[in-house]
DNA sequence: ATTGGTTGTGCAATCGATTTCAGGAGTTTC
DNA sequence: GAAACTCCTGAAATCGATTGCACAACCAAT
């Protein structure tokens, strides 16, 4: 009687097919290095025994975990889930697991990246998050440690690692340029967080547009945000405490932008009758907000894709790459109902 | 001169230490089985030498990864990744890492989850998806495998399985009522996808509050619906095409909910004034919405820790529980705008 | 002085795979 | 028919930790 006690290993199967347990090994991984006949019987003891490749002992012997660890600023954000979405199919096609780390209030994130990275756990390094202590990351990226590393989304300015990212200057640019065809000569912006890159580039490419035509970028008409609905929400008070008021926002993200037009909403201001707003990420939820948002689409799925492609492409090159890789992509407006013709003193 | 030319291995501690690397090994991992001064010479030697633990041959000896994989239907779902984010956050504290397996889309789900489980990288498997394979899953959970395992947020029933989740029914049931106190007589319901266990409950809990209030279930007031916003945009049309319509509908969610309000605001329907609606997860949006959302807020972080804590208790007892878990949650009715009096027939 | 117990440490086996090296068998080349 | 090559296979080393077992040293009790 043959009592199955435990998960079989490469032994039994070894025993099984009367061959050792290299053999069984190549016939797995690579069939086309032993001969028919043998390749034949393994399968047949493979099958028999129920056989599962220890993972673990692959990655001890072979140094690579074949996963990746993907360190994220906050996964509730819709924003970050997509392209978490777009990296876990990417990584599972290519037979890699993804090990999550969500830095959402989590005290010295990078160190903790530092140590998952060094304990071998992961082969790869995918940051979505640009807020991160660079020196500790550049020690990771560095000989001896030389640890593979892909940022998104964020980009960490200086630090040479590979980037993809949005142009979110240009984005940010076009969509203010939006507010300026429809006429807007008064347009506030609801700012990101203050030292976030992201953020920093959006309001950039809101400056820039306002300088080409000739308007003045009032400080007054900066509002404080963070990215979230609260922050939105909390700004629209401010908003209407203002003497004078724009007659149209950029709002850093789709978050604040519905969050500042809730908050409007409860004094009675209607967009766009009396305000147009432009949000920036186009969220699912976007298209179904009252009014429909007006916002610029990142493209998120293709932008996790080809950022778990870059990192992927990195484990798996023998000779390190010698030139930073930059991918940019575009963003795309997209009119909906949130933004009009400004008609209407208040 | 030493130079380092890789991460360095307890090999080299013991090595720095002078002493032998069991000594090291335990000297990290239960300090108080060593003397004092071998346990400050072996802290100099990690110091000095830089090591970090490699997990890989720490798991293939103790055959334990320290790791759980958690099983969820689609991260982009607002509400998953909230409850991935509590996962997360709890298995951080507790020394694991997470691994996610995203089901979307994914052919053969269960049988991935089962190779995955089987290759010895993660310990535990967190299931946050009723609609997958029983059979297989149930293989997975019994002898010889012996996978431990928790679902949570969806029910298996007849499983036998560890389970967390809020009481669908209750609630469900609940928010109905909130529409009947309302004086609400004609009532319909956005479903759920078909074969899914939540949306069921959902409407059981539906139908148990018409009944208790001696109200019709009418079959042609049950609005076909997947969870999703486009479908309840979808549903919309439907509902407008309809001779007698309800003058409230309970949606299954919040997504198809605002969805549905979406749709039915291309009509002309306005919200609560012509209708009122309820949904059920209170995103974040849901407080936002216009109008904001009446709705049924589960404990999503609350679930997610639970059931966290209770696959990493299974994993770290000795001998195996014998008593199914179950724990339900309650959830809470949030009153906001989007339900009223019903006063005019249209 | 013997026994018994406690403490601290090292040797070597072990986890389950991959891979280097060597060698036997068979085939081709000159 | 010897040399050179290819093809296939197995023995054993290896990856880097943990742990069972043995034992030395020390202390206490009889």
């Amino acid at each position: 009687m043959t009592e199955i006690r435990k998960t079989p290993t490469i032994q039994d199967v070894a025993r099984f097919a009367n061959v050792s347990t290299a053999t069984v090994s190549r016939a797995l991984s690579s069939p086309d290095r032993v001969s028919e006949g043998t390749r034949a019987r393994v399968s047949e003891a493979v099958r028999v025994t129920g056989y599962t490749l220890n993972q673990t002992a692959r990655s001890l012997r072979q140094r690579t975990a074949r996963t990746i660890l993907v360190a994220l600023p906050d996964i509730r954000n819709s924003f970050f889930s997509s392209i978490l979405d777009a990296v876990e199919r990417e990584a599972t096609n290519r037979g890699y697991g993804v090990l999550v780390a969500n830095l959402f209030l989590a005290q010295a994130p990078a160190q903790r990246l530092q140590e998952y990275m060094l304990s071998n756990r992961a082969d790869g390094l995918l940051l979505l998050d640009g807020s991160l202590d660079v020196p500790t990351l550049q020690s990771l990226a560095m000989p001896p440690y030389s640890v593979p590393l892909v940022v998104a989304c964020e980009e960490i300015p200086n630090s040479g690692f590979h980037t993809v990212l949005t142009d979110n200057v240009r984005a940010a640019e076009r969509a203010t340029r939006h507010l300026i065809d429809l006429g807007h000569r008064n347009i506030g912006h609801l700012l990101g967080p203050e030292h976030n890159v992201v953020a920093r580039d959006r309001l950039a490419g809101f400056s820039a547009a306002l300088r080409m035509s000739n308007l003045p970028l009032r400080q007054d008409w900066l509002l404080r945000g963070n990215f979230e609905m609260e922050s939105g929400f909390a700004s629209a008070a401010h908003f209407m405490s203002m003497n004078e008021r724009p007659s149209a926002v950029f709002a850093a993200n789709d978050e604040s932008a519905i969050g500042f037009l809730s908050g409007l909403r409860q004094h009675g201001i209607e967009c766009p009758r009396d305000i147009s707003v432009v949000g920036f990420d186009d969220l699912g939820v976007a298209a179904h907000y009252t009014p429909p948002l007006t916002t610029m689409r990142q493209p998120r799925e293709m932008l996790g894709r080809m950022a778990a492609e870059a990192l992927m492409d990195l484990l798996e090159q023998v000779e390190p790459r010698q030139r930073q890789l930059r991918i940019v992509l575009n963003s795309e407006l997209i009119v909906r109902e949130s933004t009009g013709h400004p008609h209407s003193e208040f």
